[in-house]
RNA sequence: GUGGGUGUAGCUCAGUUGGUUAGAGCAUCGGAUUGUGGUUCCGAGGGCCGUGGGUUCGAGUCCCAUCUCCCACCCCA
């Protein structure tokens, strides 16, 4: 027997039917928003990553599916969405439009890992992205989107927000921080004494407690943002605050591909264990150019779909379509034929199978149909069929050609 | 990549110190005398006991390997 490889799953009900329900809505929420559907291939050149994602990432440094193809070139399974809309963006030239675009795309993205809990090497997500506007509105509009995207499926969630700072202020923070690091490097845990040498952002991140009071005396970004950056994020708590929106300042949180200035922000859920990050996102202004487009600033988020799906409940499915079942080995063709007229109007269930009426009822019940139309000898006789409404408990017969006419 | 757990019917699980034809519940299908569903009762089908090797007269049960899934670390959505 062949089995999908380590990580993979096939969509089946009942997840099927929640993955449908999210997009629909998702889709819908953000064509509200101004969004327009994009879709990239899953297959790009490897350089794109790690140009975009960063090769100090974990991401581009161990996580991908990378592979030379019969061309020679040298191509990776996507593992994450930013980097070929970005890369859409500036090859169709609409860094040279001046405006805004805003997209939003789902699908799969692949990224090799152990899996465990809300984590799956092949997995989806939906997300956005909006170019060309760096007015601090479009963070809050950003954030807005995906608060409405995760209230409307009844998420529970906390909101963290924190600012990374831009090119002026993050590099010296950076060395700050790399020198302050390096004085208490004896104290800390292996990975954080890698971290100073890989992204040092990260080790705020730590959950060693032993690090976690080392670093109380460390600089913090927070406090070494830039005036702009300052200003801006301080303009974005501002308005969540106008707005209601309840969040939580976290300096702790870093994204983790090198792209992301200034604001940063997650969404986190209690109900995912140790993987409790259902979307996040931020602003990446200098991405484009990285990609060898004209300078645009950009900013967008991405929501884990198989998270998110196991915190969706199903709202709950009522009776609807026909069930068609014939009690006489004659009446099945008549059956399929007015089956196949109700299929253009709606959900429909057509048996093949001579059986008892009780059976039929059964097998529409079973089938979550509204109606159950038979026919049998009786209706032959009669040129006439008869239907029962399941959930009104009503039945009646009628003429074939009425409800011909009725379809 | 590191560590821990797991695998028996479609699903959830039993399976005694190794011992005959491997069980239950749920689900599925059929029946409960005439053409009326969801409840109840009766019955049936359905198992390479994850895979490969080993120990043994004999392995679902013990040993080794391998794979899957799950959980944590790492990292992330």
């Amino acid at each position: 027997m062949i089995n999908a490889l380590r990580g993979m799953k096939d969509i089946l009900s009942p997840e099927n039917e929640k993955y449908i329900y999210f997009l629909e809505n998702s889709a819908r929420l953000a064509k509200n928003y101004g969004f327009e559907y994009i879709e990239t291939p899953i297959l790009e050149e490897t350089m794109l990553f790690k140009r975009s994602v960063g090769e100090s990432s974990d991401i581009v440094g161990k996580e991908m599916y990378e592979f030379v193809d019969k061309g020679g070139n040298n191509v990776c399974l996507r593992p994450e969405g930013t980097a070929g809309v970005v890369r859409a963006f500036i090859q169709h030239k609409f860094d040279r439009i001046l405006g805004v675009k805003r997209y939003y795309y789902y699908g799969p993205m692949f990224r090799y890992e152990r899996p465990q809990k809300g984590r799956l090497r092949e997995f989806h997500q939906f997300g956005v992205e909006c170019f060309g506007e760096s007015n601090p509105y479009e963070d809050v509009n950003i954030i807005l989107l995906l608060k409405d995207i995760l209230d409307f499926f009844g998420i529970n969630y906390t909101l963290k927000i924190n600012s990374l700072g831009c090119q002026k202020c993050l590099p010296p923070f950076r060395e700050v921080l790399v020198k302050h690091l390096q004085d208490i490097e004896d104290g800390l845990c292996d990975d954080c004494k890698r971290r100073i040498k890989t992204n040092p952002i990260r080790v705020f991140d730590c959950k060693n407690e032993n690090c976690q009071s080392l670093l109380k005396d460390a600089p913090r970004l927070g406090s070494s943002l830039c005036k702009e950056c300052d200003e801006s994020f301080n303009f974005v708590k501002n308005k969540l605050d106008e707005l209601g929106i309840k969040y939580e300042v976290d300096s702790n949180l870093v994204r983790g591909l090198d792209y992301y200035t200034k604001t940063a922000f997650e969404f986190v859920s209690g109900e995912l264990g140790a993987q409790n990050a259902v979307a996040g996102g931020g602003r990446y202004d200098r991405l484009v150019e990285f990609l060898d487009g004209k300078p645009t600033s950009g900013i967008g988020f991405a929501i884990g779909i198989e998270r998110l799906l196991e915190l969706i409940k199903l709202p709950e499915k009522e009776k609807e379509g026909y069930y068609f079942g014939a009690m006489d080995e004659e009446a099945i063709s008549l059956i399929f034929k007015l089956g196949n007229l109700y299929k253009k109007m709606g959900k429909t269930e057509v048996s093949y199978q001579k059986k008892s009426l009780k059976a039929h009822l059964k097998a529409a019940d079973k089938k979550g149909m509204r109606y159950c139309a038979v026919i049998g000898e009786n209706e032959l006789a009669q040129k006439s069929i008869w239907i029962k409404d399941l959930v009104e408990k009503k039945e009646k017969f009628i003429s074939l050609k009425e409800f011909e006419k009725d379809v």
